[in-house]
DNA sequence: TCTGGGGTCCTAGGACCC
DNA sequence: TCTGGGGTCCTAGGACCC
């Protein structure tokens, strides 16, 4: 029998300004921007923040109405991957397989561990044991002999919290679960399943595998069909490789000015595609997005082209010329956002022959201007669009 | 209340080819 | 004068997650 732990951080990046300064212990810590920022939203609430009514996701000038006396910080990402990384080394003292998630959550496989650590309810104990001593961080744990299992678990009893869904119960516990704990459906299915009646899974247990496709689709309905079975074990499966890479911004206020929009997207591509050239990857696809102030629609724009970008200029022309097919001209622009997609594993071979000299050059100029900006971070090397032309 | 940033996956429709 | 079906690649938009 296989047996899943998934480990869940409690209210991760406000845990770890409550460990750095003290003085924010016992109180209202939201991370995710400053009282007056505008556009920004609540990345992480502690748990004190969470009694008044501030969560994540939640607009930040809302969390200031709702929670005037709190203590707001717009966060420090650096730190919290630093955290992360202690956290996951407690995590791998305890399992040979670990999964990462995100940066603050992991699957651990202790099939077969008991001979070292006990049952799994000991085992799950002790190391959120380690985790505090460790880290001085608390985790919340969920036991179950399948991963999707499991993830639910682990929310059942934040914070700190430990829940054991004991092997062959796995789909008495999905059953007395309101929908709302599926992982998978969000607001809108949510939305679904209120207008269709659906309150808890055991309703939905009740639809017939034909019947659930026929309300939410081929691949959706034989999800949920399966999910409030207790078998959706292959939903963390997939080995994930990286797919695309990018890079938006939220503007304070909606721009207008031509020059300054072409700006910021030079500033994003640069961004994008220097974190490109510190990986293995190259791609042929481009992409862009705008979100108009006006409305917040948001359009989207994509190219493939026959052969991978090589240059930082042949990217930015490409976003340019596409960004100008799609831009209602005029209209202030609120998010702007750029990207490479379809990313494949550098093909050296053959790629080499294609590269004329000046674009060999080119290249070249580019890898060493990212290497002064690792040497100092911050350079003004980045800034501007005219250095490279 | 007025909606971040970085990702993944799914669907539907069009182009193109055999 | 009227045209099927399947496969593949591509694009746009949307749902979802942390």
């Amino acid at each position: 029998m296989n047996c899943f732990i998934h480990a869940d951080m409690d209210a991760f990046y406000a845990a770890v300004e409550q460990l750095d300064h003290p003085e924010y212990r016992g109180k209202p810590v939201i991370v995710g921007g400053l009282p007056g920022d505008r556009r920004s939203v609540v990345s992480t609430a502690s748990y004190e923040a969470r009694a008044w009514g501030v969560h994540s996701a939640m607009p930040l000038v809302q969390a200031v109405k709702l929670c005037p006396g709190g203590i707001y910080l717009r966060g420090n990402m650096k730190r919290y991957r630093e955290k992360s990384k202690e956290v996951m080394a407690v995590f791998a003292e305890f399992s040979p397989e670990l999964q990462q998630l995100s940066v603050d959550e992991a699957f651990l496989n202790i099939t077969g561990m008991e001979k070292l650590f006990g049952p799994p309810e000991i085992l799950a104990k002790k190391l959120k044991k380690a985790v505090y001593e460790e880290t001085g961080l608390t985790v919340s744990a969920g036991v179950a002999s399948n991963k999707y299992v499991a993830k639910i678990a682990s929310g059942m009893s934040k914070p700190n919290g430990l829940y054991v869904v004991p092997p062959g119960q796995e789909e008495q516990f999905m059953l007395s679960l309101p929908v709302s704990k599926i992982w998978g459906a969000g607001g809108k299915t949510q939305e679904l399943f209120a207008r269709h009646g659906f309150k808890t899974c055991a309703d939905l247990h009740r639809l017939s595998r034909k019947l659930s496709v026929s309300v939410f689709g081929q691949s959706f309905g034989d999800f949920i069909y399966r999910a409030v079975r207790g078998e959706a074990a292959e939903t963390f499966e997939a080995e994930r490789e990286s797919r695309s890479m990018s890079a938006e911004r939220t503007f304070s206020y909606d721009l207008y000015d031509e020059f300054e929009i072409e700006t910021q997207l030079f500033d994003i591509a640069s961004e994008v595609f220097f974190r490109l050239l510190q990986t293995e990857f190259q791609s042929r696809t481009i992409f862009i997005k705008i979100r108009y102030g006006e409305d917040f629609s948001t359009i989207s724009g994509r190219e493939t082209f026959q052969t991978p970008l090589g240059t930082l200029n042949e990217f930015y022309e490409k976003l340019l010329a596409l960004f100008r097919r799609k831009y209602r001209a005029g209209q202030g622009i609120r998010l702007l956002g750029a990207g490479l997609g379809s990313l494949e594993t550098k093909d050296t071979l053959q790629q080499k022959e294609f590269f004329n000299e000046a674009k060999e050059r080119e290249e070249q100029l580019e890898q060493s201007i990212l290497k002064i900006n690792a040497r100092f971070p911050g350079a003004a090397l980045k800034r501007g669009r005219s250095w490279l032309a």
